[in-house]
DNA sequence: GAACCATGGGTAGCATGTCACCCACCGGCG
DNA sequence: CGCCGGTGGGTGACATGCTACCCATGGTTC
């Protein structure tokens, strides 16, 4: 609150590359939470939305501005993007946005395979009865989501209904690191690009997994969640490749090659 | 530089807790790095020597007076293995170190069996001779390691081998998970203090998985990786079980079963 | 004796000052 | 014309000032 007015900021149109001043992520009005956390949030969204792009470098200070706060809990939720390996760092120079790779895509999903193959097959065995509710309550949910349209809903539902499902599994350890996963590769980001037009498909992709899971039949609820994540994968393996501009004709055939490189074994 | 004596602090043997400045985690004489990084390092030294307990609150002031330094590279150290789930921050009031249960050590290493034993399988078929001619290298290097007794030398070698395996299964994403994993359950303070006296035989129980992946078997390095994991998540369950005073003719019982539930189905 | 409230010390979070260092630019030298 | 060393702007890392806020303590009231 120090700055009611921010004089001075990025001054004329410096034509100047490098000092390029190219989008301002914009503070979130996310209240509620630390201002590091709300940071992480706007870049993160900023990135998705294409407002910060690889290859350019940013700093600090610059964010700090365009943001109306000051540097720390910049630089704080900028270093945990970091460790995220979300941006990375360059001494004294600033710090550039990591392109996610197709290759990267797969391989968060291979590992994502690994833990969440096992935790169907142990959510459906061993679930109690209210915990078989909660997860028919969230699919549901994901199914209210899908038929409105709300993309960012849907996501949400999608998200809760895998987490839930690594929570019946009992490891907290896993769903940590699920989770963080998700944060690490803006795979929200990368959904979001790619199922816009197919958001009401995305609930039923879901179905035949739930059901497994709520007859307790685990073999094939661990089979139902394999398909389920190889389909996604290899929708997100494809959009990485089109981000790439890769020519379309050659994108199913990467995209097949990528994926199933990436899984075999998993 | 503040305080050079500590005027007040803690005074006479209060037996107020909370207030209590128990033992100062010394700086680090491990220069070259960031002095964030140096912190993180010192933080957990103190936590497996016992040096800081759970339950206990400390603050950034403290251990920056303790250190040496300012309080930011503290706080950012610090913030860091909050992340990593090592400590615990309380707005206001200070940070405790979070306690690790039998249950999560379980836990850590039924996600790492989800993912290791893949990678063996996938390292025993796409390794490349010279690849296999550094798996070769980093096993004797353990071996060498071993013979010496050096604990530290032998449990980084060990690191080296697990994560060069993973490295040869391609996922470079999954080398990442795995490493983070080791930071946050303060994994290689639970080793040290498990393995101390049998030194000598972690060496030879990587040898089975060795030979597997160099005779390029896929489905015996893999099951070599599981029993291999199975016995140490064991060994380090039981550990857990022990600090926390669990009585020893319990600790075979629990451990057996803690894992057993863990492990299941991964 | 017990419940309530003012108060003060201590904390994390945020803002800002400072510094060594890196790199791009630029002018002079060969 | 090409190389090369001085130089200045910008950056991350660290030090320090400031503030809202929480909690424990102790006094006060009933």
């Amino acid at each position: 609150m120090t700055t009611s007015s921010r004089p001075v900021a990025g001054s004329p149109a410096d034509g100047r590359p490098g000092a390029a001043t190219p989008a301002l992520p914009s503070v979130t009005a996310t209240t509620g939470s630390s201002l590091a956390v709300q940071v992480m949030t706007a870049v993160r969204r900023a990135i998705t939305a294409g407002e910060m792009e690889p290859g350019r470098l940013y700093s600090v200070q610059q964010l700090a501005s365009a943001m109306d706060v000051s540097r720390s809990p910049v630089r704080e939720g900028l270093l945990r993007l970091g460790e995220a390996g979300l941006i990375r760092f360059h001494r004294n120079r600033g710090f550039e946005i990591v392109e996610v790779s197709p290759t990267d895509v797969a391989e968060v999903f291979a590992v994502r395979t690994a833990l969440e193959v096992a935790a169907a097959r142990r959510a459906a065995r061993l679930a109690e009865p209210e915990e078989l509710d909660r997860v028919r309550a969230q699919w549901e949910a994901l199914h209210e989501a899908s038929r409105t349209g709300d993309l960012e809903a849907t996501a949400e539902a999608d998200e809760g209904l895998h987490r839930l499902l690594l929570l019946l599994a009992g490891n907290a350890q896993a769903v940590q690191l699920v989770e963080r996963l998700r944060t690490t590769t803006s795979f929200l980001g990368v959904v979001a690009a790619t199922s816009r037009r197919r958001v009401g498909e995305l609930a039923r992709e879901h179905d035949a997994l739930v059901e497994f899971v709520l007859a307790q039949d685990e073999e094939s609820a661990a089979r139902a969640m394999r398909e389920h994540l190889a389909e996604t994968a290899q929708r997100l393996v494809a959009e990485a490749l089109r981000t790439q501009r890769t020519p379309e004709e050659r994108v199913a055939e990467l995209t097949a090659q990528i994926w199933g490189a990436a899984a075999a074994g998993y």
